[in-house]
RNA sequence: GGAGGCUUCGCCUAGUCUGGUCUAUGGCGCCGCACUGCUAAUGCGGUUUGGGUCACAAGCCCAUCCCGGGUUCGAAUCCCGGAGCCUCCGCCA
């Protein structure tokens, strides 16, 4: 594998707050590795062309030979036991280092976050009701037979709940594939190597669910399964844009006490995620246009909202650069994630070993994804920011034809 | 879940019984060159992938015959385990 230039290493260490001597042990580790691969590498060919004067060697010579081959054959199995060790040594390193932060991503942690943008004026809402009570007088969402089913922060969409899910969905997989990207409904539970490649097992793999008996696991976002559908190949033509449906689900683990009422933060959810493949060169401009189309699809809700570039200590270990666009409650007078996209440039491609055809080799490509609709929250967000005095909600003009031309929710 | 078959360098394929110049055969496709006055034919050469050496050259070296172990001086080939695909049976939305 190139070898990343240390010094960047180093610097997207320190921005995001992690451990800068990690570069060192890398650096060592890696050149261990090499020494042990070319020993292997020249007693491998000694055993081979020995192994060929066995071969041809008359009946006389050929024990004397034989001796000497037994003997090279101890010392292949010595030297391809070392090599083995500095493989584990280098990998279980690399796997703890997270992308190389883009430039200009901000220091800092979560709360050092930088406002690029705020978008459209929030509603003023006197005496605003949350989505749990809004969602429980339109019969749209039920939190305590979710609990009794499947317990904390599990629901139920019912009546208009249900089915303002399904025209989320519809509305979001129109605007993805009048964009271009191929809709994609994709398995939620994936292999090992793929949540690994996806970097979702580093820091974080307290939040993930696991099937021990299956050796599976239950994804948090379809981005997983979608990085993993070109794993191992080698792309012909990029772009490649695909919009994936995929339940997720999530432990929330270190999430005590955090949303606790509601389904904004919820253990499983329907998301529609969108996934690009591009050139590494193409990287940043993709990042910009997923940034757009998640606008485009909040700005069809006729939410007010405000674009953030998230700080390198925030960062998953995948992402290069983060932005979010957080939407405004009333309820809770607060801009709060809805959306989320994040260029993870070669750091799934040479973990899944997807490439495309480059100059003189083949090269990996970039991998990007950003959330067009993560369900739940969307809902939340929505009977929130659209509630009106007379306890209605108002629906946007957008989704009307997902819900046979409602103009607003009322209690039955 | 049960029984059987299959998996070779883009695609197809020879080789596996009987372990060693397999340093993997042939075809298709693709690339280059030659010839031919014309989107073709023919001939010659090249064409797995990854890593190393190196000038991002040529050449050379190592690994790679689904994956992982094992036997052996030596494994595409023998043994064990696993995966995927196919056929039949069972079960199932």
């Amino acid at each position: 594998m190139m070898r990343d230039d240390p010094d960047r290493v180093r610097a997207s260490q320190r921005t995001r707050g992690a451990d800068e001597s990690l570069v060192d042990a890398l650096l060592a580790a890696d050149d261990a590795r090499r020494a042990a691969v070319a020993r292997a590498d020249t007693l491998r060919g000694e055993q081979k062309s020995l192994g060929r004067d066995v071969a041809r060697a008359s009946a006389d010579d050929r024990p004397a030979l034989l001796a000497k081959a037994r003997h090279l054959a101890d010392e292949v199995k010595a030297a391809e036991a070392d090599q083995a060790a500095a493989d584990e040594t280098l990998r279980e390193i690399h796997l703890a280092i997270p992308n190389i932060v883009e430039d200009g991503v901000p220091p800092g942690g979560e709360d050092d976050f930088v406002t690029l943008e705020i978008v459209g004026t929030p509603p003023r809402v006197d005496d605003p009701r949350d989505h749990v009570e809004i969602g429980a007088a339109l019969k749209a969402i039920d939190t305590e037979r979710g609990a009794k089913v499947s317990g904390a922060r599990f629901y139920f969409l019912t009546g208009i709940g249900a089915q303002l899910e399904f025209a989320l969905i519809n509305l979001a997989m129109a605007q993805a594939t009048e964009a271009g990207f191929v809709p994609i409904i994709a398995p939620a539970l994936v292999k090992p190597e793929i949540m690994q490649g996806t970097g979702f097992l580093g820091a974080h793999d307290a939040e993930v669910y696991r099937l021990a008996d299956d050796d599976l696991y239950l994804v948090g976002t379809s981005e997983v399964a979608l990085a993993g559908y070109h794993s191992g190949e080698i792309l012909e033509s990029l772009p490649l844009r695909y919009a994936g449906f995929s339940s997720c689900f999530r432990r929330e683990a270190g999430s005590y006490g955090k949303d606790t009422k509601g389904i904004i933060r919820v253990h499983w959810f329907d998301k529609v995620e969108m996934f690009s493949y591009v050139g590494v060169d193409e990287a940043r401009d993709e990042h910009q246009r997923l940034l757009a189309w998640e606008r485009e699809f909040l700005d069809k809700l006729e939410l007010a909202y405000r674009v953030i570039d998230v700080a390198a200590g925030d960062l998953g270990s995948s992402a290069a650069r983060k932005f979010d666009i957080e939407a405004w409650f009333p309820s809770q007078g607060a801009y709060r994630e809805l959306t989320s996209t994040s260029n993870c440039t070669t750091f799934q491609s040479r973990r899944l070993n997807i490439r495309t055809r480059g100059e003189r080799s083949n090269a990996p490509v970039a991998t990007l994804n950003g959330t067009l609709c993560a369900i739940a929250r969307t809902i939340a967000c929505l009977l929130d920011h659209h509630q009106q005095p007379d306890g209605s909600v108002h629906v946007p003009a957008a989704l009307r034809p997902y819900l046979g031309g409602r103009e607003v929710l009322t209690p039955a």
